[in-house]
RNA sequence: GGAGAGGUGGCCGAGUGGUCGAAGGCAGCGGUCUUGAAAACCGCCAGGGCGCAAGCCCUCGAGGGUUCGAAUCCCUCCCUCUCCGCCA
């Protein structure tokens, strides 16, 4: 969330933000919303003033006359800051409300505009002229026996899948590789719970109830199944207060994923593209905010040596203000070069990073002290994608087919495979 | 799941109705001493809100309740630990 203190003060360039995303919030009402609970508030530490002045003078021993009368006075000043507490809890709901609407600042440097507007910063590696007919993920996964749709709809529905023989070597190698890469630079690797509360969702921007949530909840339990393990590791930190000198925390974390993929069916996302359950390597960092840019940098640079390893042909895109999410100051993906995508392959978001800045921790409370100072600040908080194994193996088995319908594994991935090829004739 | 014990400041820990936003210790910061450091000693040091400031308000796991007055008593929930049960 926003900084309440800051809404009138920088009122033009929220409006604006809320412009450029085109979000629509009314943003002199929520403004409006803070004065009226600051009004509150101060009536409310005035009748408490008021009542602890009189408790104070009710320590003395008082004759049974004087006391009869301390005691009816103390419980009409209780009751007086009954009243103005209910009406400060409503007005403060309201507020609330107003201030969940609005979204994180933009970086100037965003293009403005929509899903179509981003700006493609690079490109690198050719798509892959075939020699043959290419086939897409489903084939080569069906004839290779690697994944199983129809299997994963008979026992969970839609959009579930079962990973055999080599696709599961091939999940399990991905993470491992990626997670050298991040240890190599410094990164804490994690395994985090695969559920949170829904505090904590919540804490990170991610709306866990409402018809359009991406988040699945239990039924029988207060609890969530995490789309992405930044929840987990955004949560780690909630309520703390860190040392200058631990600044930059780099977390790697690895966890499931589950989404419900509402309103997501249909085009461009057949097969393993767009599924409620994948596994996820997720780069979590928590620096000062003088260094999250640079940070963001960073992560995108991992990012990409992590793909290049994998041999796939890639863009970087720097995404469109309309596009972010809320708590999204700035992001970039990578989009992978899918051969059996669309008609004659395009690009698909294989990986994402954001730079957040205050706007998560400003909810969850995690701060930091500058050594010397006394004074607490906010941290910047960005996560970003290591790989997400769907996707990953999405592209993969369709960058690095053969002919005969067999996979060949890229030379940084072999040690971890354990295999040079699999599928087709493999199995 | 059952029984018991607990949850207090960055950390540890005292506090069972007003003298408590809270002893003491550790860590941290400032200083004395020292060539320098350590040790010793002195001082400061919870978080958040309002205010130019003085100062005021809120917070002792969360939420309710009792009371003129609650860290302290009662209720509900969450969490941790010990023992028992179940289980990979």
């Amino acid at each position: 969330m926003l900084d309440p203190r800051i809404l009138s003060e920088r009122r033009d360039e929220i409006a604006e933000s809320c412009r450029v995303r085109g979000v629509e919030v009314d943003v002199d009402e929520v403004i409006g919303l803070y004065e009226a609970v600051a009004a509150r508030q101060t009536e409310l530490n005035e009748a408490n003033r008021r009542r602890n002045e009189h408790q104070k003078a009710g320590k003395k021993p008082l004759d049974p006359e004087q006391r009869e009368a301390h005691t009816a006075e103390g419980r009409a000043l209780k009751e007086a800051v009954s009243r103005i507490e209910a009406d400060l809890q409503g007005t403060r709901a309201r507020f609330d409300t107003g201030l969940a609407t609005l979204p994180n600042f933009v970086h100037p440097d965003v293009p403005e505009g929509g899903e179509e507007d981003f700006r493609e910063l690079r490109r690198e590696g050719e798509p892959r002229q075939f020699g043959f007919e290419a086939r897409d993920h489903l084939e080569l996964g069906r004839i290779g026996e690697l994944l199983d749709f129809e299997a994963g709809a008979k026992v969970a529905g839609t959009k579930f899948y079962y990973l055999k023989n080599g696709a599961v070597l091939l999940e399990l190698a991905l993470q491992r590789y990626a997670l050298d890469v991040l240890l190599e630079d410094g990164f804490t690797p994690y395994v985090t719970p695969d559920l949170a509360r829904p505090e904590i969702v919540d804490g990170l921007g991610y709306n866990p109830r409402g018809e359009e949530t991406q988040i699945y909840s239990l039924a029988n339990a207060d609890l969530c199944l995490v789309g992405t393990a930044e929840i987990t590791l955004g949560g780690l930190y909630a309520d703390s207060i860190l040392d200058e000198a631990e600044l930059p925390l780099k977390l790697a974390g690895i966890s499931h994923c589950f989404r419900t993929e509402a309103g997501a069916a249909g085009r461009e996302s057949k097969g393993l593209y767009r599924v409620h359950q994948f596994t996820k390597v997720e780069m979590f960092t928590i620096t000062r905010p003088e260094e999250s840019d640079a940070m963001h940098d960073h992560l995108l640079g991992l990012e990409e040596k992590i793909f290049r390893g994998l041999e796939l042909p890639y863009r970087v895109i720097d995404i469109a203000s309309g596009d972010l999410g809320a708590p999204a100051y700035r992001k970039y993906d990578i989009e992978a070069w899918m051969p059996g995508r669309g008609e004659g392959g395009s690009y698909g978001e294989i990986s994402s990073t954001s730079n957040c800045t205050d706007y998560q921790a400003r909810r969850l409370k995690v701060r930091f002290r500058r050594s010397g100072s006394k004074k607490n600040e906010l941290v910047h908080m960005l996560n970003g994608t290591a790989v997400a194994n769907s996707r990953a193996i999405l592209a993969l088995l369709e960058n690095h087919q053969r002919e005969d319908g067999s996979i060949a594994i890229p030379k940084a991935l072999q040690p971890y495979v354990g295999r040079e090829v699999i599928g087709a004739g493999e199995a």
